[in-house]
DNA sequence: TCTGGGGTCCTAGGACCC
DNA sequence: TCTGGGGTCCTAGGACCC
């Protein structure tokens, strides 16, 4: 069999939020540019060269920085413009895969005889986002995702790499093993013990040891990367496994209804997600973050599929209690979280369901299910026609001043299938 | 002065069935 | 009845990624 040859392509947007506010904002460029208030979203390079990162507190980084620039976010734009390159994409192949907001993986096998070979496609998608979009973007070209997405990681800012087949043994052997897709922290730091800082280390270490360390399925993936054997290929349109949404609460006291309310928002957001995309889920996990920290979990599975927003508040609800109940000497919490998963389409026999058939509270996703989803229908055509604010639950409970904004919440939720746009 | 939110995948153990 | 083996589903927790 024929090699299958690099044409698997890494697009990475750099320092996407900081780039879109330099493009929107001539002043800004060239300067350091943080994105976002009490916390970083997103710096700009020259902010970088200061240290700051993502995810460090506003007030830090201005003190690493005193002349950093920091704008608020221009949400709807990140949107847009992320979408404008994924057109840009697929306008070489329909074979790309999004990955986020700012990322995506593209395979230009069939592509090669309209547009060349692929570090040209490479480079025209380099120089298209540039010249019509105003941002810079690096892209990475090897034969697997894996080698594609280090690849990129080693060309930005603003570059192009290209891993030829004869090169792959020697293009890794010097890189950390931290760009090594799913090494992180503290798998780093375990083969820091173990003396091995770079991928050429870790290729010439033994198997079991390996093993040992990590983990089967994590020295599997690493040894298929070295032998360069990526079993994951490129597919667009790939839906999401779970849904959720989260709420940090500061530190509150567990009360009926601070738990009742929270997760009243909570699952009005996530249901609202679900059956915007025609899905619903089996089972609904709860996370509870106590003042200390830690956090526990808990998850049901139910027998019928839900997406109604009061049937998943009852069962999120009813989890949380389960956790607090368990805990009794704690009741300050600082966090409460639900997530749905075990999707399935959400059919319209489901909906269809005699009410007589089933008694309502062995089955909470269903038939009681039908009669809420038709009123959060209805709640979800109003919101269509005049946004999320103009019925429902009581945001205004969430959304301190200096929290992150709704539309960030929104950047950060992926596409759950079809129905839904990313 | 330790910060936000939305995800994926893996592991390990238990329940249950054949 | 006991022992053994295999498969599936579920739960809890952790590491990791954007």
């Amino acid at each position: 069999m024929a090699a299958p040859g690099a044409t698997i392509l890494h697009a990475d947007l750099d320092a996407f939020y900081a780039s879109v506010e330099q493009l929107l904002d001539p002043r800004l460029r060239g300067r350091p540019v943080a994105v976002g208030g009490s916390v970083v979203l997103a710096a700009s390079y020259e902010a970088r060269a200061f240290g700051i990162v993502a995810g460090m507190s506003g007030w830090r980084a201005r003190r690493l920085c005193p002349a950093l620039v920091t704008v608020g976010g221009h949400f709807g734009e990140y949107r847009r413009l992320g979408d404008r390159v994924v057109e840009v994409l697929q306008g070489f192949t329909p074979v790309v895969e999004r990955v986020s907001i700012d990322e995506a993986f593209l395979d230009v096998a069939g592509a090669r005889r309209l547009f060349g070979p692929p570090p040209a496609i490479a480079a025209a998608i380099r120089d298209r986002v540039r010249r019509e979009l105003g941002l810079p973007i690096s892209v990475g070209v090897a034969r697997t995702k894996h080698l594609a997405k280090i690849a990129s990681q080693v060309a930005k800012p603003d570059g192009l790499v290209v891993v030829a087949p004869e090169e792959e043994a020697r293009f890794l052997e010097p890189l950390p093993v931290r760009l090594v897709w799913g090494v992180g922290p503290a798998t780093q730091t375990r083969l820091a013990a173990a003396g091995i800082d770079t991928i050429g280390q870790l290729a010439d270490s033994p198997g079991d040891f390996l093993e040992h360390a990590l983990g089967r399925a994590a020295s599997g993936k690493l040894r298929s990367l070295a032998a360069n054997v990526d079993p994951r290929g490129v597919v667009p349109g790939r839906p999401a496994r779970s849904v959720g949404a989260q709420a940090a609460l500061g530190r509150r006291v567990a009360t009926p209804e601070l738990v009742g309310t929270t997760m009243g928002y909570l699952a009005d957001r996530v249901a609202g997600r679900l059956r915007g995309a025609g899905r619903a889920g089996r089972t609904v996990t709860v996370r509870v973050r106590f003042a200390d920290q830690r956090s526990r979990t808990r998850a049901v599975t139910v027998p019928r599929a839900v997406s109604a927003t009061r049937t998943l508040a009852e069962l999120g609800a009813g989890a949380v209690w389960h956790v607090l109940d368990e805990h009794p000497a704690e009741r300050l919490i600082t966090l409460l979280a639900v997530s749905v998963g075990n999707l399935v389409p959400e059919t319209a026999l489901q909906l269809a369901l005699p009410v007589d058939l089933v008694p309502p509270v062995a089955d909470p996703g269903g038939c009681l299910g039908a009669r809420r989803w038709g009123s959060d229908r209805a709640v979800d055509a109003v919101r269509a026609r005049f946004g999320r604010d103009a019925v429902g639950y009581a945001r205004v409970v969430f959304s301190e001043p200096d929290g992150a904004p709704d539309a960030f919440r929104q950047l950060a939720e992926r596409p759950l299938g079809a129905r839904e746009r990313f």
